[in-house]
RNA sequence: GGAGAGAUGGCUGAGUGGUCGAAAGCGCUCCCCUGCUAAGGGAGUAUACGUUAAUAGCGUAUCGAGGGUUCGAAUCCCUCUCUCUCCGCCA
């Protein structure tokens, strides 16, 4: 894919894109390239410097020929309104034109090799990042609560759910196909409270603006948030004669986007936006994992956090964002731990990112739950959302962040296996019951 | 689905082939004047890239997007996207 030839459906420019910083990467490209080393990344700089260097010198004389042409027509202009003739003028830029387009497609074969290499260079990760190559790598930075004991042989959310009745993923198969569930019932009033509690919590306590947005988003807006051109096998394509657009895989994307191509001021950051959506996830490459159950889905309910920061604030941001998060699972008084990401199991777009991991009795072991993470201006640049510093006068880029607050479908998971009672029944942990008229436990 | 209108700078809105990055007004910034208030005068006020020590100059690009015609395009042609109005249909 390339963005001068996709069209921009939603009519944004299509001048340079670079995705990271270009004079950054011109100027202090030793370090850059050092850093992507964390994330396991080899930069090909050769190739780089090489494009560079034919660029500047391309560019540099494209320009000049547009120059000569621009001063030579207003000329013909002038002597025309002069009444003068004009023939002789006119075979002097005679063989200007094809120079000159033939100097602009060099040109703009070259941008787009550039733009093709650097648009595949991910994010630089921040210091504190440490080094590793998956996620064994990880390191647990805190940890809260404690796994529960049980006196009786405990059972996953698959054997739960079907116990109590109305979790049904043969049914899901047959209307789908696999990685689908149905429920039907108390468990599905759950997921609903979940999620309005989750949502009520962030917005009355957190100070977040709940925010509603599209469920298909076109190729610019995935470019946006980094998920085009990369990631484009791990989504669900929708095309039709007149449509052609993807399902999310997160809110992040539609949410992310909503300050794509604007300039804000900075009186109005940071924003902090929450927002359920169902996600949608292909979920190619993952074929033999967690094939059981509702751990991973082609479709799920998340409620997403989403903060678009002044680029001081964001490392702050992330630890705030990361907190209300966390609030959630202890609010449910869910066990978890919190660990920070090494550089090899780092996402494409992040530059530090915090996974919340709870504990799941079914599995007898720690599963993410939420991922927080702080892309700086990665998603920025590319979606140009920008915001005026008053300090400089000038537009710059905005940071942006997005965390899970939290994962529904595994928040049910981890509710269902960890208050499970002996005779297959379910409690409510307390804050939930407002939402389920006062139910306190689930049973078949 | 049918018919039509439109897309210009922070906003309103001129501009149908030439010196237009773009009139004018509003807004905003700075200055002057004015003993409050109100009003008045002047200057400035897009973004990106290149060159550069430079946020100084200079150059290039951008008037929804892409392509074409032309020495020269906001202006002409083609395609697409979006918005609005009317009719129809519809959660």
């Amino acid at each position: 894919m390339h963005l001068r030839r996709l069209g921009w459906p939603d009519g944004r420019k299509t001048t340079d894109l670079i995705m990271l910083d270009s004079k950054l990467l011109r100027s202090d490209l030793e370090s850059v390239v050092e850093k992507l080393k964390v994330k396991n990344f080899v930069f090909d700089v050769d190739a780089f410097r090489e494009l560079e260097e034919q660029r500047k010198v391309l560019q540099v004389s494209t320009q000049e020929l547009q120059s000569e042409r621009n001063t030579r027509s207003r000329a013909i202009g002038a002597a025309k309104a002069g009444g003068e003739n004009i023939q002789p003028l006119l075979d002097e830029v005679a063989s200007l034109g094809d120079k000159l387009k033939s100097a602009e497609s060099e040109l703009g074969g070259l941008q787009m090799k550039l733009d093709e290499l650097l648009q595949g260079v991910p994010n630089v990760p921040h210091d504190s990042v440490p080094a590793g190559d998956s996620e064994d790598d990880n390191i647990e930075v805190s940890h809260w609560g404690e796994p529960p004991g049980f006196d009786f042989e405990v059972r996953d959310h698959i054997d739960l759910g079907e116990a109590l009745g109305g979790m049904d993923f043969e049914r899901a198969a047959r209307i789908s196909g696999s990685r689908f569930v149905t429920m039907t019932g108390p468990l599905v009033t759950l997921q609903r409270a979940l999620i309005q509690f989750m949502i009520n919590q962030h917005v009355q306590e957190h100070g977040y603006t709940e925010a509603y947005a599209p469920y298909l988003v076109n190729e610019a807006t995935l470019f946006g948030t980094g998920q085009m051109p990369k990631f484009k096998q791990d989504l669900f394509h929708i095309e039709s004669e007149n449509h052609d657009l993807y399902l999310i895989p997160t809110a992040e994307v539609p949410v992310t986007n909503f300050v794509a191509d604007s300039i804000l001021e900075a009186e109005q950051l940071p924003l902090k936006f929450v927002a359920h959506t169902p996600c949608f996830r292909s979920e190619a490459g993952s074929y033999g994992r967690d094939t059981r159950g509702m751990i991973r889905q082609h479709q799920f309910e998340k409620v997403e956090l989403v903060h678009i920061s002044k680029p001081d604030d964001s490392m702050a941001a992330l630890e705030n964002l990361t907190g209300h998060a966390e609030t959630i699972l202890q609010l449910l008084g869910l066990a978890y731990r919190k660990v920070i990401l090494c550089g090899g199991d780092l996402g494409f777009t992040s530059t530090k990112t915090y996974d919340l991991e709870v504990w799941l009795p079914g599995q007898n072991t720690y599963r993410e739950i939420s991922s927080c993470s702080n892309m700086t201006d990665f998603q920025a640049r590319r979606m140009k959302a920008r915001w005026r510093n008053p300090e400089t006068g000038k537009p710059e880029l905005v940071h942006t962040l997005n965390g899970s607050g939290l994962a529904i479908g595994r928040t049910l998971i981890a509710i269902m296996e960890n208050y499970q009672q002996a005779d297959g029944s379910i409690r409510i942990p307390e804050p939930l019951q407002p939402y389920l008229h006062g139910m306190t436990e689930i049973r078949g």
